[in-house]
DNA sequence: CGCCTTCCGTGACTTTGTCACCAAACGAAG
DNA sequence: CTTCGTTTGGTGACAAAGTCACGGAAGGCG
């Protein structure tokens, strides 16, 4: 725990909450760190506050009864968990899983602060609801994504979207559970886009051969 | 339009609302009445108000490049679009189709002053944002269903929880949209039902013959 | 009746998921 | 360094679902 203000004021997004505002979220805010790994939530637990992270990742990810998963989204550095604003409101319980992904310091705020940050303060308002606005419809791209879009274009996508400095760190369960398909069928696609030389492969590890070749693919779709 | 306060009272939902709130909403809302198949709303247009349906009954789905759809939900008596109130929150686009199924009768509140009930009105605010909260799960649902159900399972659940009496009126391309699948699949699946004595296939018209077989099916997910 | 639209059935093929194994790579313990 | 268990990846055989291309049957309507 910080003495008040003190990391109230390091977010960028809540220079817009009034004075009184942030004195609440001062003293409401239990700020924590969360080792990567950790399990914020899980299906079924009731939610006891409002999270925001200050720094790090979080990944909220579901799973089916026959075990396959799929990424939802993630929740970075001044964002906040649209499920955990779902499940406050709607006094629900979760229906997905919170993985902490890099060390993240978070602040967690009670059900009953919430409420009355949310009835008092408009500038909290605002934080919260236009958050869960445009988190919305990216589950519904999700959705779209998951139903419609063939899996091959998927692939080059996230390869393309991951491969921060030529390569991308992952195995092919961890793309299989971000497009919510399966191992054995990722592996058989990463090899046909290694035999036909536009990546190639390693333990754990993927390298990009051939961009402009994966960006053909992703836009197929 | 009809007098102030006319609606607003026939509204089981607007009780909780206080004196101002209901008035203001009477004054802000424009009531109309729409035939059925009228679109509401489309992929692309800003969102000029907040709906609140009355009677009557509009579905939601969405559209893939390739022309497949997928129900999302259906917005009945006294609930309100979620889809809409996250893209006035966010202030961001449709992304999905609204139609309207039975004749509706609905209110629409302008940007402005649905802005103005939720700063000034407690009550409003919950009204909005406890559907918001509950409808976000139904969609999470939905998605879960989408990636990692299997489509029989689905279709006898479909069909029991339709047969109001005994019977669904429904083309095979009605039902394709409503699970994200497509008309020759479903249509492949319920002859399979229907030579296992399941079912009776007439056009647009499904007979049930044996719940308790579908119930089965419908179980073993 | 003839004509047109909607709805349904089906074969052939592709893509994706499931199941069952195996092998290679890695890491921790001895 | 070797052993051994775990993680990761590869593959074949098959099942489920989607795509493409038809064609035919049922209804509506002039």
């Amino acid at each position: 725990m910080q003495p008040a203000g003190d990391w109230v004021a390091a977010f960028p997004a809540l220079v817009q909450l009034d004075a009184p505002a942030r004195a609440a979220l001062s003293a409401a805010g239990q700020r924590m760190t969360l080792p990567p790994g950790a399990e914020v939530f899980a299906p079924g637990d009731p939610c006891r506050a409002w999270l925001l992270v200050e720094s790090g990742s979080v990944r909220v990810q579901m799973t089916s009864d026959t075990g396959r998963e799929v990424v939802l989204y993630r929740v970075g550095p001044t964002e906040s968990c649209i499920l955990t604003t779902a499940c406050l409101l709607g006094e629900e319980l979760y229906s997905a899983t919170g993985i902490v992904e890099t060390e993240t310091v978070g602040i967690a705020v009670g059900v009953g602060a919430f409420r009355r940050l949310l009835e008092d303060s408009a500038g909290f308002r605002d934080l919260v609801f236009a958050g869960f606005g445009r988190r919305f419809t990216d589950i519904l791209m999700r959705l779209e994504d998951v139903a419609f879009h063939r899996l091959d274009i998927r692939l080059a996508r996230l390869l393309l979207a991951r491969a921060a400095d030529g390569s991308v760190d992952a195995t092919h369960q961890d793309i299989a559970v971000e497009l919510g398909s399966v191992r054995e069928v990722v592996s058989r696609q990463l090899k046909t886009l290694e035999r036909d030389g536009l990546i190639q492969l390693d333990r754990g590890r993927i390298e990009i051969r051939d961009p402009a070749g994966l960006q053909r693919i992703a836009a197929a779709g």
